[in-house]
DNA sequence: CATTACGTTTACGTAAGCGTCAACTTATGC
DNA sequence: GCATAAGTTGACGCTTACGTAAACGTAATG
């Protein structure tokens, strides 16, 4: 028995906090297909997967449709080798893109602990005055 | 003598990679404000930088307008302790977002390695047949 | 002096990512 | 059986981040 939990759009949206509106719009986009029962959305653990993927993709400032196509990929596992060494080519662009972020983000890090000192140090210079 | 190096929009363009119809839109929204000659813009090493932050801040998925606000905030130190403290406050949460980030990579390339190891499997299997 | 290169402003167009009705259907509680 | 809640499909509106084109100024070059 695999017990199959479902979800109302409601529920996703309250879980993601996200209007029902933006998960409709995600499906019109192609990146959601629920099932139907009497023209409702039923949604599962599949597609709750896929909610949750989007919504990092998005965290990381990609575009629906980049994430459509990221999310493609991963789900049609290809058989032929021209395919699979293509997917793997993609695969290693969008590490190269990440990683990149990574660096950014160091950076950025690193900017902010610049700052961070340069205002505490003010800070203990007004409230320790001589 | 400060060998205040300079360039034009056209110079920046090239360097980044960008159109000058996007740097003279930054400009429109208040993130750059270069000098002008006969009306022309020249743009100095602060703007150059500064133009780098922008697009840093872009690839990491943060709109112009909070990438303007982040730069404002980093640019005008305050000398005030409820200021300096309310700017201590924000960069915090600042560091919360990119950590989060951090995290949202993380588990990207997690994804990814797990992806790739099956897919040169499938094209092992492919290339040697029993 | 005419061309070419580079610059300027103004303005309209567009794709992405939803918000916000409106108008209607279906299910549930009392 | 009737209100109330939750669902559905349009359709129009809005913001962001530019692209694109028009119409014009300036400066150097052959």
């Amino acid at each position: 028995m695999s017990s199959t939990t479902t979800y109302t759009i409601s529920n996703l949206a309250r879980h993601f906090d996200l209007t029902t509106r933006t998960i409709r719009f995600y499906e019109s986009e192609g990146l959601l297909s629920p099932k139907r029962e009497n023209n409702r959305r039923i949604y599962n653990e599949k597609d709750h997967i896929r909610l949750k993927l989007i919504l990092r993709g998005k965290r990381l400032g990609f575009t629906l449709s980049e994430i459509k196509t990221t999310m493609d990929l991963y789900d049609n596992q290809p058989n032929e080798m021209a395919q699979l060494e293509y997917v793997l080519k993609i695969i290693e662009n969008h590490r190269k893109a990440l990683e990149q972020k990574q660096n950014d983000i160091k950076n950025t890090l690193a900017d902010m602990d610049e700052m961070t000192e340069k205002l505490t140090a003010a800070l203990n210079t007004l409230a320790e005055p001589t």
